[in-house]
DNA sequence: CTTCTTGTTACTGA
DNA sequence: ATCAGTAACAAGAA
C-alpha cells in the first residue's frame, strides 16, 4: 500500500537514475492498467528525456523534456516501480510462470521503459487497480486542486488542519484518508498519526478540541517525515524504485500489530473496522 | 471454500 | 444540495 512516505522514496530513487536518460522503446500491456492509447504514448515518449520527476500526495508525475506533456502514474495498492541497470536484468528464455517475481520483467509487468543506454524502468501491478496515463498541462493543471495540502509542504499549516476539521461529523479517520482534505495518508499511517496524536480514530472530528487537533496536526507531520526518512513501510508489496524494502515495519505502533503489546504501556492493540478500514488502537493510550 | 486485504470512485440514502 | 457511508473493483494470502 504505497502511501505518501513509498511514494516519495520511489521518486527520489528513480529522479537520481533516470532524469536526462533518453527513451529508446516501450513495451506495453493491453491491460487496463495503461490507460493510454499505445500509438500515442510511443509518439509522446519514445525518443524524449523525462526532466523531472514531481509528486501529488500518492501521484506520482514525469515530466518529460520539452513540452507540458506529463505520464502520471498511481501505484494504487500492488503498484511497483522498479528501475534495473543493464547488466542486472535476467535474461529471458524461459517462461512468466516458472520466473521468480524478482526477475524482471515477469507476469504482473505492465509496461516496460528501456533507455538508450539500456537500461529499464519496470511498472509492475498485480490486480489492474495501478494506471499509467499521458496528460497535458491544461488536464494536470484540473487535477492539482483536487488534492488537499501535504505533510510536509508550506500549505500544511495548523490553520488549515483546524478548518478540516471544524463541524465535521464523520470520523477523525475518514478526514485523514480523504485525499481532498489531506494529500497523502493512507490506511498505515492514518493509524499510526492518531496513534501518536493519543486520539481514537473512530472519534467524530467536531469533538476534538484545540488541543487535540494540535497534537493530530504534529503526530501527522512527524508520521510522514519519519516514514520519509525510513524510506516506506514494506507490509506486503512494497518496494523502492531499485526494488528494495522500506524500513518503517519496526517503527509501526499499531498497524498490524493486533492483539501485540502496545509499545507504550502494553495494553494489547485492537483492530476494528473505521471508515471501511481495518483499523488498529491502543484502548489505553488513545482516547 | 470463505474471509480479509486497500486507494479510489461511483453510488446510495439521509 | 450537501454530506456521510459503503459497495465495487481485483487477485492473492490465509
Amino acid at each position: 500500500m504505497p502511501e505518501l512516505p513509498e511514494v516519495e522514496t520511489i521518486r527520489r530513487v528513480l529522479a537520481k537514475r533516470i532524469i536526462g536518460k533518453k527513451i529508446k522503446n516501450l513495451e506495453l500491456s493491453s491491460t487496463k492498467v495503461v490507460r493510454t492509447d499505445h500509438a500515442v504514448l510511443e509518439q509522446a515518449l519514445v525518443g524524449q528525456r523525462i526532466s523531472r520527476i514531481d509528486r501529488i500526495g500518492k501521484l506520482l508525475i514525469f515530466c518529460i523534456d520539452g513540452t507540458d506533456d506529463t505520464i502520471l502514474i498511481h501505484l494504487k495498492m500492488t503498484g511497483q516501480l522498479i528501475y534495473r541497470d543493464k547488466g542486472s536484468i535476467v535474461a529471458g528464455g524461459h517462461s512468466f510462470r516458472t520466473q521468480g517475481l524478482k526477475d524482471l520483467p515477469n507476469i504482473h509487468t505492465r509496461a516496460t521503459i528501456t533507455f538508450a543506454d539500456h537500461s529499464r524502468l519496470f511498472f509492475n501491478d498485480m490486480r489492474l487497480f495501478a494506471y499509467l496515463e499521458l496528460v497535458n498541462a491544461k488536464k494536470l493543471k484540473e487535477i492539482k486542486p483536487t488534492y488537499g495540502i501535504e505533510p510536509g509542504t508550506a500549505a500544511f499549516v495548523i490553520d488549515s488542519f483546524r478548518t478540516i476539521f471544524h463541524n465535521r461529523k464523520t470520523t477523525v479517520k475518514a478526514l485523514l484518508l480523504d485525499q481532498s482534505l489531506v494529500a497523502g495518508i493512507g490506511n498505515i499511517y492514518a493509524d499510526e498519526s492518531c496513534f501518536l496524536a493519543g486520539i481514537l480514530p473512530m472519534r467524530r472530528a467536531h469533538t476534538l478540541i484545540p488541543s487535540e487537533i494540535e497534537k493530530l496536526y504534529t503526530a501527522v507531520d512527524e508520521v510522514i517525515a519519519l516514514g520519509i526518512e525510513k524510506r516506506g513501510t514494506t507490509f506486503s508489496s512494497f518496494v523502492d524504485g531499485v526494488g528494495k524494502s522500506g524500513g518503517f515495519l519496526p517503527f509501526l505502533c499499531v498497524y498490524n500489530r493486533t492483539g501485540k503489546p502496545c509499545k507504550v504501556c502494553g495494553t494489547a492493540i485492537k483492530k476494528t473496522v473505521c471508515a471501511g478500514r481495518g483499523t488498529h488502537y491502543c484502548p489505553t493510550c488513545q482516547k
